[in-house]
DNA sequence: AACCCGTGGAT
DNA sequence: TATCCAAGGGT
């Protein structure tokens, strides 16, 4: 459904412009910022991620790695563990990969929208985002906050999560765009969808641009925008044996194509059910390490954590070894080292439990 | 194209 | 308590 009415969208484009100039008011430590590389993390830490989230983990990745030459040269491990609670580890494994690549050719952060599209982590979003704040190439960003300010204003059905919805959104957008101050643009309808165009109580009453929304004026706040996904939650039950020997713990680091890669965890026994307190005895991992009815054996309270579209239950049940095992891919580490590693949300909820090890 | 990937705040 | 969803991207 395309919008064609040219004198609605000059309105719009010189409404929001007028709005960001009188009235925006949203600070944020990356705003104003030109060099790419602050840029780009703040972006990449950004998504899919509130601002109130991601300010501190920004602050301490700039101060901790102030170019893209300090970030490239980082290890891993360390890299992780300044993101570790922050979630869609993918990120940041990318960022890493990004860095490196950057640093290898020169450590100047490519120009070209095309070459900043193409690094690892970096969509349609994060390229416009980029280019648009650092360079002001006329290039528009579409977020959650633009599709909902446009699907509102105009009235769009189209389905923001869906292909052609995209498509639209991306279009329209930049047909929108402010050619001469896209930076300036691109912030102005993030700001406006974030402050002004909520998802839910927006506040038409003091919108500038009330007298053409579409969705104001045909009450369809509440139905705009349209999407056609529906998450689903699966469940999960995830029990842990903390096994210690002497003043060390076996660990692993998860690798699989699954949930939490490159975070570490303790022994995993996982089911598909949930399991009783025998049942979870009767383990065979517990057995082997706890034989016979171990009084020593002790079980925590349950946990339990909400992903996306998976919940996570479960237990921590801590052992004593009294000799050093071979544990399938599980390494013996210092517990002193065990800071030193980003683990689970759902583990960390246990350790923060936890007065020490 | 459909599905997967975290965490936390708001309602 | 359940649901939504936030400066999305990868496969």
């Amino acid at each position: 459904m395309p919008v064609n009415n040219k004198t609605v969208k000059q309105y719009f484009s010189q409404k929001i412009v007028e709005w960001h100039k009188k009235h925006n008011k949203r600070k944020m430590p990356w705003k104003e910022e030109k060099d790419p590389y602050k840029i780009w993390l703040s972006e990449i830490i950004l998504q899919q991620t509130r601002v109130e989230q991601g300010t501190a983990y920004y602050n301490r990745f700039v101060n901790q790695y102030p170019t893209v030459k300090h970030l490239a040269e980082a290890k891993d491990e360390e890299v992780f563990k300044l993101w570790e609670g922050l979630g869609y580890y993918a990120r940041c494994k990318n960022l890493l990969a990004s860095a490196r690549f950057i640093n290898k050719n020169g450590g100047i952060f490519p120009q070209k929208y095309e070459d900043v599209l193409a690094l690892k982590g970096v969509g349609n979003y994060t390229a416009a985002a980029i280019v648009s704040f650092a360079y002001n190439q006329p290039y528009a960003v579409v977020d959650g906050n633009v599709s909902r300010v446009l699907a509102r204003f105009f009235g769009i059905k189209t389905a923001i999560d869906g292909t052609a919805g995209k498509k639209l959104m991306h279009s329209l957008a930049h047909e929108l765009l402010n050619k001469k101050q896209p930076g300036k643009f691109n912030q102005a309808m993030m700001d406006f969808g974030a402050t002004i165009c909520k998802p839910k109580l927006p506040l038409c009453a003091s919108c500038l641009l009330q007298s053409k929304c579409f969705a104001l004026k045909h009450h369809k706040i509440n139905e705009l925008p349209v999407k056609e996904k529906k998450t689903t939650l699966t469940n999960r039950w995830m029990y842990y044996l903390i096994a210690t020997y002497k003043n060390g713990v076996y660990i692993h680091k998860r690798t699989a194509k699954d949930i939490w890669q490159n975070l570490h965890e303790f022994i995993l026994i996982e089911s598909g059910k949930k399991l009783s307190e025998p049942q979870l005895l009767q383990h065979p991992l517990i057995k082997k390490f706890a034989p016979g009815s171990n009084p020593a054996l002790k079980v925590s309270k349950e946990f339990s954590q909400k992903l996306s579209h998976q919940r996570v239950t479960g237990k921590f049940i801590q052992v004593t070894l009294l000799k050093k095992t071979t544990i399938g891919d599980y390494e013996w580490v210092p517990k002193k080292s065990i800071k030193d590693k980003a683990f689970t949300g759902f583990i960390n909820q246990y350790l923060k439990s936890l007065k020490t090890l």
